[in-house]
DNA sequence: TCCTCCCGCCAAGCA
DNA sequence: TGCTTGGCGGGAGGA
C-alpha cells in the first residue's frame, strides 16, 4: 500500500497557487547538486517539497532518492545550525507562516487526487507524509482529522487512512446540513446574537443562565460524530474525547455555515456554540480561548479546502474575525440521508418524514396545505399573465391611491412577530404585547405624478432579533410593492396564511443571480452581507464607519436611540450593482424569500393611474386586486437580484417619513409634527395599533386595546447629519426629526423601534400619494433615491423608510 | 495590543 | 509497555 499519485495538473495548481512565485513544477533537481554551502533559505525547504509533490518524481526510485536527500538536507541543517550564532540560525528558519499548518494541508492535499478513483482505493501512510512533509505526526492528525469529519478520508488502521477525496463530499455536506437543521443551529446563533445585543443593554443580566436554557441541556444537545452509509468511522479511541475531538467541531462549524444566511459564521459565535454544547456553566474565558485555537486549527483546514474564506465583521463592538462559506451550495435534501451517529444522544434519524424544514413550516404557518411554490419557468409565465391580468383592472380609472403607513407597520409588526415567535419561541404572554402605533392610519404619502414609474425599493427591517427580514420593494411591472421575506435557512416549503396577508414562498436558489431588466432602478439595501461584497475602499463602507457616533458613558436608552439614529445612516446607503462585477459579488446570499404584496389595507381612492402608467410615470399602484391569487404575486427573480437582505438584525427600526406623508396624515395633526416637544406631543391614535393587532390575531375584531402607554414621544432636534447621510438628500438636511419610539411593554428597556418623522425646513405642498411613498435612502452612486428623480424636485416629498441595522460589516482579508 | 496559531506536553487508549 | 492519537494551553510571531 503506497501513497496515490497526485494529478500533476491539480498539484502544480494548487501550489504554485499558494506560492505564486515558485516555478513550474518540473523534474526536481537533484537535492545532491544543492551546494551544502548554500544558505539554508526559509523557501528552501518548501521548493524541495513541492518538487516531491511533483509527478515526474513520483516514482519509488525517485522517492527513494527524495527522501535520501530529504536526510541530507536535514544532515545539512542540523550542521548548518551547529555553524551558525543561534540568532542567524533562527532567523534562517522557515517563518511562521511558512509553517501554518494551512500551508502545510495545501501541502497534504497536493498529494492526492480530489476525485481519486474509485476503483483504486488510495491509502495515506503517516509516516510517509510525516517524513515527506518534515512535519509532526501532531500536525498530520490536525489536518486528518478535520479532513475525517468531511468523509475524505477515513481511518483504516494505526498509521493508515484512506482517501476519499472530494466524492463524499456533497453527500457529507447535505447530511451535516440536515443535522445542523435539526440541532436548531440557526436559533442558537440567533439567540446569541441577541444576548450580546442585549448584553450591550444588560451587562449584568443572567446570560448564561439564558443561554444555558436556550441551548437545553448540555446532554440533549451534545452531538457526535456524523457518519455517513459506507464509510466506515474508526476513530482511535472511543473514550469521551471523541466528543470533543476535532472532528466533531469541525462537523459542527461546517454546519453553522450550511444552516446560516448568509454563510457567514465568527469565531465567537461559532465558539460560543461549540462550548454551549459542551458545558455551558464552565463558560470561561480559557476554554472559550482554547476553542478559538481549535476553531483556527480547523478553519485552516477548511480554508485549504476552499470550503470557507476568512473574513471580517465589523460590528459595533468592533472587529471580529469571521468565515464565509466558499463551498459548494447544498441543495436542500430532496431525499433523506440515512445518518448514522455513534451516540445514544444524537438528534434522531434523520429519515424522518418531517423535516426541520417542515416543521418550520407547520410551526410558523400552522394551516393551508400549500406547501412548495417552486420557481420554474411556468411560474414566471404565471406570474405575467397575472400582472397582465392586474393592470387591466388596475387600468380602470379610478383615485389616487393611497398607501397606507399601517400597512407597512402591520407587515413589518406581523413579519416580526411571527418570525419572533417561531425563533424566540415566545411565550404566549410574550405575544400579548401591546405595542401601540403613533402613526396615522393612513399616512399618505404626497408625490407627483411625475414620478418616475420605477421607483426605488423599500428595504424594511424587522425590529429585533428575527432571523428573517423583510424587504419592502415595488413591483414595476405590477404596480404593487412587495414585501420580501426571507427565511434564513433558506426554506422552500413553507407557505403562511395570515389574516389580510398571504406570504408566498419564493423559493428562488439565488434571487440575487439573475440579471434584472430594470436594473437601474433597483437599489441595493446595504446590509451586512451587502458590505461584506463592498470592497475595502467603497467609500460607503468608511462613510458609515466614520459616521458612527460612539459614546461610552452614555445610559442604555440613550444608545438605543443614539442607534436607532445612527444606523440609517450607516448601513442604509443603499447601493447600484452597475457593473457585472459587483453583481457577481453578491450571488448566493439569499436564497430564499417571500413576497408580500401591499396591496392590502389601502385607504382612499384608487390611483387612477391608466394614463399615467401610459406615460411610465404610475406603473406602481398600491391597489388591491383580484387576480386568481389574489394578494399573491410572486416577485419575478429578475427583480431580486439587487436586493441584500439584512440577515443579522438584531436591530432597531428606524422608520422615517415625509413631512408631507404626516401632513395627509388624518390622525396625526401638524402640531405634532411640527412640534419637536415632548409635552406637545399627541398620543398617536390607537385605532392603528387595534387594527395592527386584529390583523395578527392577537385580539379579535371589535375588541379595542388603548393607546399603548410605552409608546414615547423622542422629540429629536434636528438630525440633519443624520438625515442626510442616510438619504443623501440635501432637502432634508435641515428637517427637524420627530421620533416615536416604541418599547417593549414586557420589558421596557427592549428597544422595539422608532418612528421617526422627518420635515424638512421647507415645507412641501401635500401631493397625491403615489406608489412611492416609502423609499430606501441611497441608490444608483449612492443616492439612489434621489437620482431615480430626474427632476430632483420630488426627493422632499418622498416619504422614506429607513431601516437601520446594527453596524456590520464584512471585509474579506 | 490583540490576533493567530505553532508547538509540544502529556494523557488516553490501542496493539 | 511502547506507540498512536489527540486534547489542551503556553506563548511567540505577526498584523
Amino acid at each position: 500500500l503506497k501513497t496515490p499519485l497526485k494529478q500533476a495538473s491539480t498539484s502544480q495548481l494548487v501550489l504554485t497557487e499558494r506560492q505564486p512565485d515558485c516555478q513550474p513544477l518540473t523534474t526536481p533537481p537533484k537535492p545532491k547538486e544543492t551546494p551544502p554551502a548554500d544558505p539554508w533559505t526559509p523557501t528552501s525547504n518548501l521548493k524541495m517539497l513541492i518538487s516531491a509533490a511533483s509527478p515526474e518524481i513520483r516514482s519509488r526510485e525517485q522517492r527513494r532518492q527524495l527522501s535520501d536527500s530529504s536526510s541530507e538536507v536535514l544532515q545539512t541543517k542540523h550542521c548548518l545550525q551547529e555553524h551558525l550564532l543561534g540568532d542567524e540560525y533562527e532567523k534562517s528558519q522557515p517563518s511562521r507562516k511558512e509553517k501554518s499548518l494551512g500551508l502545510l494541508c495545501h501541502k497534504f492535499l497536493a498529494r492526492y487526487p480530489d476525485y481519486p478513483s474509485p476503483s483504486q482505493k488510495s491509502y495515506i501512510c503517516l509516516d510517509e507524509v510525516t517524513e515527506e512533509l518534515h512535519v509532526e505526526r501532531r500536525r498530520i492528525y490536525d489536518i486528518v482529522n478535520v479532513l475525517e469529519s468531511l468523509h475524505m478520508v477515513s481511518r483504516l488502521a494505526r498509521n493508515r487512512y484512506v482517501w476519499h477525496g472530494r466524492h463524499n463530499l456533497p453527500q457529507t455536506l447535505q447530511a451535516l446540513k440536515k443535522v445542523g437543521e435539526e440541532n436548531k443551529y440557526i436559533q442558537q446563533i440567533q439567540m446569541i446574537k441577541r444576548r450580546e445585543y442585549e448584553h450591550e443593554f444588560d451587562p449584568d443580566g443572567e446570560r448564561n443562565e439564558e443561554m444555558a436554557s436556550s441551548f437545553g441541556s448540555s446532554e440533549q444537545s451534545e452531538m457526535s460524530f456524523v457518519e455517513l452509509p459506507g464509510v466506515e468511522f474508526r476513530a482511535a479511541s472511543v473514550n469521551g474525547r471523541k466528543y470533543k475531538s476535532l472532528r466533531v467541531m469541525s462537523q459542527k462549524f461546517v454546519m453553522l455555515f450550511l444552516v446560516s444566511t448568509p454563510q457567514i459564521v465568527s469565531l465567537e459565535v461559532a465558539a460560543k456554540i461549540l462550548i454551549g454544547e459542551d458545558q455551558l456553566e464552565d463558560l470561561d474565558k480559557s476554554k472559550f480561548k482554547t476553542k478559538i485555537r481549535r476553531l483556527y486549527d480547523i478553519a485552516n483546514v477548511l480554508s485549504s479546502l476552499k470550503l470557507i474564506k476568512k473574513v471580517h465583521v465589523t460590528e459595533e463592538r468592533g472587529r471580529k474575525p469571521a468565515f464565509k462559506w466558499t463551498g459548494p451550495e447544498v441543495l436542500p435534501n430532496t431525499q433523506d440521508i440515512k445518518l448514522e451517529a455513534t451516540s445514544t444522544t444524537c438528534s434522531p434519524p434523520i429519515s424522518e418524514s418531517i423535516t426541520s424544514k417542515e416543521q418550520c413550516s407547520k410551526a410558523l404557518f400552522p394551516s393551508k396545505g400549500k406547501q412548495n411554490f417552486t420557481r420554474h419557468s411556468s411560474l414566471i409565465k404565471l406570474v405575467k399573465s397575472i400582472e397582465n391580468d392586474r393592470r387591466k383592472i388596475q387600468s380602470a380609472p379610478t383615485s389616487p391611491v393611497k398607501i397606507s403607513a399601517s400597512t407597512y407597520l402591520l407587515i413589518i409588526f406581523l413579519l416580526e412577530t411571527s418570525f419572533s415567535l417561531f425563533l424566540s419561541q415566545m411565550t404566549a404572554e410574550e405575544m400579548q404585547m401591546k405595542c401601540a402605533l403613533s402613526s396615522p392610519e393612513a399616512v399618505p404619502k404626497p408625490e407627483s405624478s411625475q414620478q418616475p414609474a420605477l421607483s426605488q425599493p423599500l428595504g424594511v427591517c424587522p425590529a429585533s432579533h428575527s432571523s428573517v427580514s423583510p424587504v419592502i420593494l415595488p413591483h414595476p411591472q405590477s404596480g404593487v410593492s412587495y414585501a420580501i421575506y426571507l427565511h434564513p435557512s433558506q426554506a422552500h416549503t413553507v407557505t403562511t396564511y395570515s389574516p389580510g396577508f398571504m406570504l408566498q414562498p419564493l423559493p428562488c436558489a439565488n434571487i440575487t443571480g439573475i440579471k434584472s431588466n430594470n436594473s437601474k432602478i433597483l437599489n441595493i439595501i446595504t446590509t451586512e452581507e451587502g458590505d461584506s461584497q463592498r470592497g475595502p475602499d467603497e467609500p460607503t463602507k468608511s462613510l458609515a464607519a466614520e459616521e458612527r457616533p460612539e459614546t461610552k458613558s452614555e445610559t442604555s436608552s440613550q444608545r438605543c436611540l443614539k442607534r436607532s439614529q445612527a444606523l440609517p445612516e450607516s448601513n442604509l446607503i443603499k447601493r447600484r450593482k452597475s457593473d457585472e462585477e459587483s453583481l457577481d459579488t453578491s450571488l448566493t446570499f439569499f436564497p430564499s424569500g417571500y413576497l408580500i404584496p401591499l396591496t392590502h389595507c389601502t385607504h382612499g381612492n384608487k390611483a387612477e393611474c391608466s394614463t399615467k402608467e401610459k406615460a411610465g410615470v404610475c406603473s406602481l399602484q398600491h391597489t388591491a386586486y383580484s387576480s386568481p391569487i389574489t394578494g399573491v404575486i410572486p416577485m419575478p427573480a429578475s427583480e431580486l437580484k439587487t436586493v441584500n437582505i439584512p440577515a443579522f438584525h438584531i436591530t432597531p427600526l428606524n422608520i422615517m417619513l415625509s413631512p408631507n406623508s404626516i401632513a395627509a396624515a388624518p390622525v396625526l395633526s401638524n402640531s405634532c409634527l411640527n412640534s419637536s416637544s415632548t409635552s406637545s406631543a399627541p398620543n398617536p391614535s390607537s385605532s392603528a395599533l387595534n387594527f395592527m393587532l386584529q390583523h395578527i390575531g392577537l385580539i379579535p375584531a371589535g375588541v379595542q386595546v388603548p393607546a399603548n402607554p410605552v409608546l414615547q414621544h423622542v422629540p429629536v432636534s434636528s438630525q440633519s447629519e443624520n438625515i442626510s447621510h442616510s438619504s443623501g438628500s440635501t432637502n432634508v438636511q435641515e428637517g427637524k426629526v420627530t421620533e416615536f419610539t416604541f418599547y417593549s411593554p414586557i420589558n421596557e428597556s427592549n428597544f422595539l423601534f422608532s418612528l421617526q418623522f422627518l420635515q424638512p425646513k421647507e415645507p412641501q405642498e401635500p401631493q397625491a400619494v403615489t406608489e412611492n411613498f416609502f423609499r430606501t435612502p441611497g441608490g444608483p452612486n449612492t443616492e439612489p433615491a434621489l437620482s431615480a428623480n430626474s427632476d430632483g424636485t420630488q426627493r422632499t416629498s418622498q416619504g422614506t423608510l429607513y431601516i437601520p441595522q446594527r453596524k456590520l460589516e464584512v471585509s474579506e482579508d
